[in-house]
DNA sequence: GGGCTGATTTGCT
DNA sequence: GCAAATCAGCCCG
């Protein structure tokens, strides 16, 4: 009960059925061969789910950033075929998940057919579920109230640490079972939103694309 | 709220 | 060698 979300007109939605309700409506594979930024704007307010050690932890997406190598010196596979961006050329629907910084995991979605290197980043959540376990992975624990919930996954580094996403789910399935996106049940959706459209944080280069799409007033956002 | 800086590892040049 | 699709801590005010 202390984990079960509180939306709108109180309903309160024990996390077991929450689950069985994603579950069976995970977006299907063939979601993932639309163009690229379509898919950016798509994923706004689906949901991200980790099933990882047992425990569920999910929330919505409400920030993304497109990657595209043909044109985009930006994207990771820009120059070509590495060990490291291998996955975002292969098959649309799987997770390319990779390790910067010296300390953090980003999580993508692939897109486009297999040949074509492309992907979304998704870099902010609004949490739905597990958020104990959230605050307890992001070294929070002791905190409590909005403010500090907003921590726990405005960022793309935050929102994989608080879902215990890490580079052994590289290349998982996203209609699969460790990690999957899916649609979320009318209680638990975003009110109607405005998507702002925008230019990419943290890069150096093809800092002028457009490719970055954010719910308009979310306060889960990483920067606006 | 905003600016600066160190952390810390991987993978490419 | 070094830059990197970042974050937290610290300073300032």
């Amino acid at each position: 009960m202390t984990n079960s979300p509180i939306i709108g007109s109180a309903v309160l939605t024990p996390d077991q059925t929450l689950l069985e309700y994603l579950q069976a409506n995970k977006l299907p594979t063939e979601f993932y061969g639309q163009p690229t930024l379509d898919i950016a704007r798509q994923l706004l307010g689906k949901a991200l789910i980790s099933l990882v050690d047992g425990r569920l932890a999910a929330g919505l997406i409400v920030e993304t950033e497109g990657y595209i190598a043909t044109i985009d010196p930006a994207c990771h596979a820009y120059t070509g075929l590495t060990r490291r961006n291998a996955v975002m050329w292969g098959v649309p629907g799987r997770a390319y998940v990779y390790f910067t910084y010296g300390n953090h995991w980003m999580i993508n979605v692939v897109t486009e057919e297999e040949g074509l290197a492309a992907a979304v980043l998704i870099r902010a959540l609004e949490p739905i579920a597990g958020l104990e376990d959230m605050r307890r992975r992001r070294g929070l624990h002791r905190l409590k109230g909005k403010a500090e919930d907003r921590q726990l996954t405005n960022g793309p580094g935050k929102l994989c640490q608080a879902l215990a996403i890490d580079g052994t789910l590289n290349n998982s399935d996203l209609a699969g079972d460790s990690i999957f996106i899916a649609a979320v049940p009318p209680n638990l959706q975003l009110p109607p939103f405005e998507v702002v459209e925008t230019t990419r944080i943290g890069i150096t280069r093809g800092v002028d694309f457009p490719w970055r799409y954010y719910v308009k007033g979310n306060r889960f956002v990483s920067k606006w």
